[in-house]
DNA sequence: TATTAGCACTCGATATAATCGAGTGCTAAT
DNA sequence: ATTAGCACTCGATTATATCGAGTGCTAATA
């Protein structure tokens, strides 16, 4: 016992290997687990004595904790995180074939894009048995192909953004004048010819200050750039979808105890998850928040797996999946990280 | 105790007075109403033995019923039917003012519909406290007003259906060959000219045949109407909406026990949310179903208040709120009742 | 020096029993 | 018809005992 255990240092091979074995048991059954118990489960060759002693060092070391006195071991956030990071670095994580059913096809369908996110949300939540949260895509960044100008009413044109990711995007404006259909159609033609090629976040720049200066002859020019700016300048906020709530109600450990607040004060105060996922946003790749990484009082024993998306190489969005701190991270990481590539794959296949 | 108990008969003025304050107290308290604490909180000048007497014949027309011998006693779903009828009988029911603030100007604002039923049952979720549950209209019945066709892509156009609600609908078309914008022009011109006034159930019906028939010069007849017919064919379902499961969370009777599982079906198994919700549509007004008047085998413990909401006078879709059967209908009727009508008035007012 | 057997001790979980209290039904008096 | 009185019921609460899986520590062992 002559292992400084006072300060960190790096496990050894058995230590590791038997602190992954705990982590993964304990998610496995959600029970303690003892060092008697827990050598026989595993065949181990080493005796339970001997099993305490390492129990207690990587306690020392606070990867694992007792819930109480002579109760067996369980692991904390340490415990999880190293858990996770080996397997990060042990391309352990791999997604049986057929294990996940995207349904592309049904998605590819779809054209109204709110209801794309909510098909992935829903799958998220399903395959993974927890909750799913999705931010939706910033549309700043997607190049606009043509603009259509539709009269609906005396006062009112309809608005309609075609991008390049053929997304449709509209929005009523209001105008004080009447506008003949023709006009529309000049307007139309018009605002296609300018503003094609630039993304709404450039165009909400400066651009309508440079074509309201340039000389332009046969149409009302001012009118049209009046209705586009109108009609861009309040573009949609990133919304958040989530679903699934109901998964984390099968989960025993959830509906006990005041769990239930924390899962709650998640999904009342979205502005929480929100910033967790605009945080992940300003990253490629996958990005896991385990227990009081988590830095929300009110959020206590959650554990959050998310992912940004891109369209083209653009970070546009992100995507994840919360649940417990007990969670089943081999399954879910890589089940995030591929929803996550579906999702880049699919908006940036429609942005040909 | 003359009195006939063993067969239907009506309750006299007391009894139904009790009988009321009971199933009042129970709902606001959920505790079991004995004999002795009821005639002494609420300051009856009968005796605790005289109120058992009418417990007893209450009991015995299965109003109420006891959780086991030697308990006070709860009302049963026809107890609560009572009670309710009562209410709606006696116009108990009414909001009082700024307790609801629908945010009416924030919902004027959006055009999207999804998002407007989203935001709507989202404040129906919050102000019932319980689970907010809308099928969203059927739009067969709303009449068309405009057709654009905007080019997207090579082979792809944008179906765009502006009907006199002022909802717009929008459907991506594949088409084989090419089509210049100039033709696109005459065709939303075209379909707009034969189409205009039409509901969408009347056009997916014959329309185009007789369309096609009739005799158009200038332009590619056949195409226009393919393009419509095959945008118009499979158009929207109403889908469901649903708000606030979290609400049901903090009801201690529904985390308790295995009320949840009834909650689980009922969020997963849709069909029979949209089922209640479809047959609610039939009919103009409130509708209550109490208890086991959902008749669903895995529903147990739960109420639902739904109303129907129109299009003019055209009834489109329905709204309700789901809870325990202990609910606070005092509340809530009246609250899903004005909601049906602010839904109503929104989407008429849009259709001008 | 690392490992292991042995042992006393801890403490949550489970089971059993005792008690409490709010409520009931019934009877007899008013 | 109403009410007081009373024995009885039964879930809920509290107290107590027991069980068992687990621990830490010490001393023997490879």
């Amino acid at each position: 016992m002559a292992k400084d255990i006072t300060q960190e240092r790096p496990l050894d091979e058995r230590e590791s290997s038997i602190l992954q074995a705990i982590v993964y048991e304990y998610i496995t059954t959600g029970k303690t687990v003892g060092s008697r118990s827990f050598v026989q489960k595993y065949s181990l060759s080493i005796s339970p004595a001997t099993m305490r002693n390492i129990m207690f060092d990587l306690e020392s070391m606070e990867y694992l904790k007792q819930p109480h006195t002579s109760a067996g071991r369980i692991p904390t956030d340490k415990g999880y995180r190293f858990y996770v990071n080996s397997l990060l670095d042990s391309y352990e994580f791999s997604l049986k074939d057929r294990e996940i059913s995207v349904k592309e096809d049904v998605i590819k369908r779809e054209v109204q894009l709110d209801r794309i996110f909510s098909l992935i949300t829903k799958m998220l939540s399903t395959e993974s048995r927890y909750a799913a949260v999705m931010l939706t895509p910033r549309f700043d960044f997607t190049v606009v192909k043509r603009v259509v100008l539709a009269p609906m009413d005396n006062n009112e044109i309809l608005f309609i953004l075609i991008t390049r990711t053929g997304i449709v995007l509209t929005k009523k404006v209001m105008v004080s004048s009447n506008v003949t259909q023709d006009e529309l159609y000049n307007f139309s033609n018009y605002l296609t010819s300018e503003l094609c090629g630039y993304s709404v976040y450039e165009i909400k720049g400066t651009i309508f200050d440079r074509l309201r200066s340039e000389k332009e002859d046969g149409i009302n020019k001012e009118m049209a750039l009046d209705i586009a700016e109108l009609a861009v300048s309040d573009y949609e906020e990133p919304r958040l979808h989530i679903d699934g709530i109901e998964n984390l109600l099968k989960i025993p450990e959830m509906v006990e105890e005041d769990r239930l607040h924390s899962l709650l004060s998640i999904i009342e105060e979205r502005n929480i998850l929100r910033g967790i996922l605009e945080k992940t946003l300003e990253n490629d790749g996958i990005r896991t928040l385990i227990g009081a990484e988590i830095e929300e009082e009110k959020v206590k024993g959650c554990s959050m797996v998310s992912t940004s998306y891109k369209i083209g190489n653009k970070l546009v969005g992100a995507i994840g999946v919360i649940g417990p701190t007990r969670m089943d991270y081999e399954k879910v990481v890589p089940l995030v990280d591929y929803t996550g590539r579906v999702v880049t794959e699919l908006l940036t296949k429609m942005s040909k």
